[in-house]
DNA sequence: ATGATGGTTTAGAATCATTCTTGGTTACAA
DNA sequence: TTGTAACCAAGAATGATTCTAAACCATCAT
C-alpha cells in the first residue's frame, strides 16, 4: 500500500457521494483498478486481488465493480463478440481502439481524428449513438 | 414461401461463393434475417423458424449465423452489456442508434451526422476502432 | 457490554448465451 | 452401391455473470 494516488482518492470520494462503505474489499478494487489502462476483465482483476487477499470473492469483484460503475468511478465495456466485460477507470468521454489481432484495448481521446491514432492501423470505424428513440421520447418518463 | 427478394437471392448468392450448401435451414435462416431491420437476436429467429420447421436447433441457428457472418451475409452485433448477440443483415458500413429505455436499435447512415439522426434523442456517442496496434503490426503476417 | 439493524462478503448454486460432441442423415462423387 | 464429407439434431459442456443463503461486521440504541 503505497501512498493514495489523486485518482484513488477522487474514487474513494465517490464512494462516499454514493453512500457505499469503504470497506478493505472495495478500497482493494479501486486500487486494483483506477491506474489500470488495460481495460482489464473482471477475472484478471480476480486474479491480482486474490493474491493480497486470498478470502476475495469473485462474486464480490463483479459487485463492487457494478457499484463503482453506478459510483461514476468506471466504465464497463463489451468490445468483442466472444469476450467478458472489460472495465476503464476513464469516464471522460472518450473512444477506444480494439487490436483485431492480441485484442489490446488502446484509450483514443476525442481531440484526435480517426486517421491520427498513433501506430494503430485502422480498419474500420463503428459507431454507436445512445438515447431515446422516438417512441419512447412521446412516452416520456424520467 | 413467397418470391424470393434481392436480398434473398444475393445471400444464397455468397452461399454459394462460400462453398456452402444451400440446406433447408439455412434458406430459412436466410429469409427469417435478411429483410429484418429490428437487429434480431438468435433466440428470436430460432422462435420464428421453429414455427415453421419444428425440427430446428438451437445450434443449427448458432452455426448457420456464424456461417453467414463469415460469408457476408450479416454481420453480429454486440450493443448493450446484459443482452445476448444481435444479427444485422445490412453489411454496407453504417452506425447504430441504441434506445436506452426499449433497447430498440436503429440503423444509422454514415452521411447522417450526429445531430441529424432523425427522431432520436442522442445522449452519448460511442465510438470503437477496429485495426492493428504497434506491437502487431512490427511482428507482421496476414 | 448487549442486542438489533442493515449493509457487506463469501461460497457455491443457478442462469443464460454460446459452443461442443456425438451419432445419425444427406448430398454428391466414384 | 459405396464412400466421403458436409450437415444437422439433441443435449451436454463451457464460461461469464448473477443470485442465494448464511455468516460477518459496523453502527446505534439500550
Amino acid at each position: 500500500m503505497r501512498r493514495p494516488s489523486a485518482r484513488v482518492n477522487a474514487a474513494l470520494a465517490a464512494l462516499d457521494r454514493a453512500e457505499l462503505r469503504k470497506t478493505p474489499q472495495r478500497i482493494a478494487v479501486v486500487h486494483a483498478l483506477v491506474d489500470d489502462t488495460s481495460h482489464p476483465t473482471a477475472q484478471q482483476i480476480f486474479d491480482r486481488l486474490r493474491r493480497q487477499m486470498p478470502t476475495m470473492s469473485f462474486a464480490t469483484v463483479y459487485n463492487t465493480l457494478a457499484a463503482l460503475e453506478r459510483a461514476g468511478v468506471c466504465r464497463s465495456l463489451r468490445l468483442s463478440h466472444d469476450d467478458s466485460a472489460r472495465f476503464d477507470p476513464m469516464v471522460e468521454p472518450h473512444d477506444h481502439a480494439v487490436c483485431d489481432r492480441c485484442g489490446r484495448v488502446l484509450d483514443v481521446p476525442r481531440a484526435r481524428e480517426r486517421a491520427e491514432i498513433q501506430e494503430f492501423r485502422v480498419r474500420a470505424v463503428e459507431r454507436v449513438y445512445r438515447g431515446e428513440c422516438q417512441q419512447c421520447q412521446s412516452i416520456g418518463g424520467s
